[in-house]
DNA sequence: TTGACAGGTTCCACATTGGAACCTTAATAT
DNA sequence: ATATTAAGGTTCCAATGTGGAACCTGTCAA
């Protein structure tokens, strides 16, 4: 299988990795959320090359992730700017952040500390469960077939790989 | 700058990417979660070529995300399964299944429902602070310099960004 | 003895990338 | 009026990465 065509696989890791799950893209969104906005700033920040910024740009400008906003009428330049789609990659990198402070960290610690505006202290951040607030661990979650398998299961898609989607409760992810 | 090279920033995330940014190497992860541990599955699963799989798993034990554990001693043959380190990257990809869940669905919904063991319930996790335990929103973290990047500006390296580095506060990454 | 299976490696054509040079438009400096 | 600079690109080429197919090796089972 050619990378182009991962997002046809039933799977929401695959489809959001083919919007960001290439060499640069998430580096690109990071330096946006640092209130990165022009081509020249991305460039500088990342020492990436004007070809592949461009490239990109125009991609994540496609998938709404970034959207141009006007800033010099005369010269007619754009800023790129989080879309809400963007700004929901939030919670991406920090858990990201995170397991980089623990694990691809040198000697130093960690780069940058993060106070929550809400609490005033350094936070790091922790995935908890919506429904009893308990931090959720590996192993903790356990799969079944939601409505995007099932509908498909209905109308006779996904033949290919019918056990494999069948066979998901007490199996898979966990 | 190469991609090779993304890991010398002195930033968590470049430094995770330079493990996992990679365009197969999350997907690898994220069947490793499936308890997927074989070579030939994994192959099966992805339909990834048998080069770059390789490639890949070799990189990932290197990287210590994954560990070889005979299973068959007299063909010395080994499964490939997450290490601490490998599981530590749970909330990564429950945070990317949450964002793909919403924005890089299909009509049909969710492909997969979750359901915390702790409380039974359909999960949605969510990023929390550690401290106060309220949801964590893009722009609500402030950043400033950690000790990563303090001992270094001491001991004068990052002479090249230094004001990128000290004009943290109040500035990038919110 | 033949074949199958797991887990690879080798080879090649093709796609992606990095680096440098060039282009376009408007603004500014001389 | 002319030259220079800046932003935001595009074009070209050499080097690197990738996908597909074929091949290799060491069991095992029939």
């Amino acid at each position: 299988m050619r990378w182009e065509e991962i997002d046809t696989q039933v799977c929401s890791i695959a489809r959001a990795l083919a919007i960001f799950g290439d060499r640069w893209t998430l580096l690109i969104i990071r330096d946006a959320f640092r209130k990165i906005r022009r081509f020249s700033e991305f460039q500088a920040s990342l020492g990436i090359t004007k070809h592949r910024l461009s490239d990109r740009l125009v991609r994540l400008v496609e998938e709404e992730v970034l959207e141009k906003v006007l800033y010099d009428e005369r010269r007619s330049r754009y800023e790129y700017r989080l879309t809400q789609k963007g700004l929901d990659l939030y919670p991406v990198l920090m858990t990201i952040v995170q397991w980089g402070d623990q694990w691809a960290c040198d000697k130093d610690g960690a780069p940058i500390n993060f106070i929550h505006e809400n609490c005033g202290q350094v936070t790091h951040p922790k995935c908890v469960c919506n429904v009893c607030n308990e931090e959720i661990h590996a192993k903790e979650l356990i799969p079944e077939v939601g409505s995007g398998i099932e509908k498909k299961l209905e109308r006779g898609e996904l033949k290919a790989n019918k056990d494999l989607y069948k066979n998901l409760k007490g199996g898979p992810y966990n």
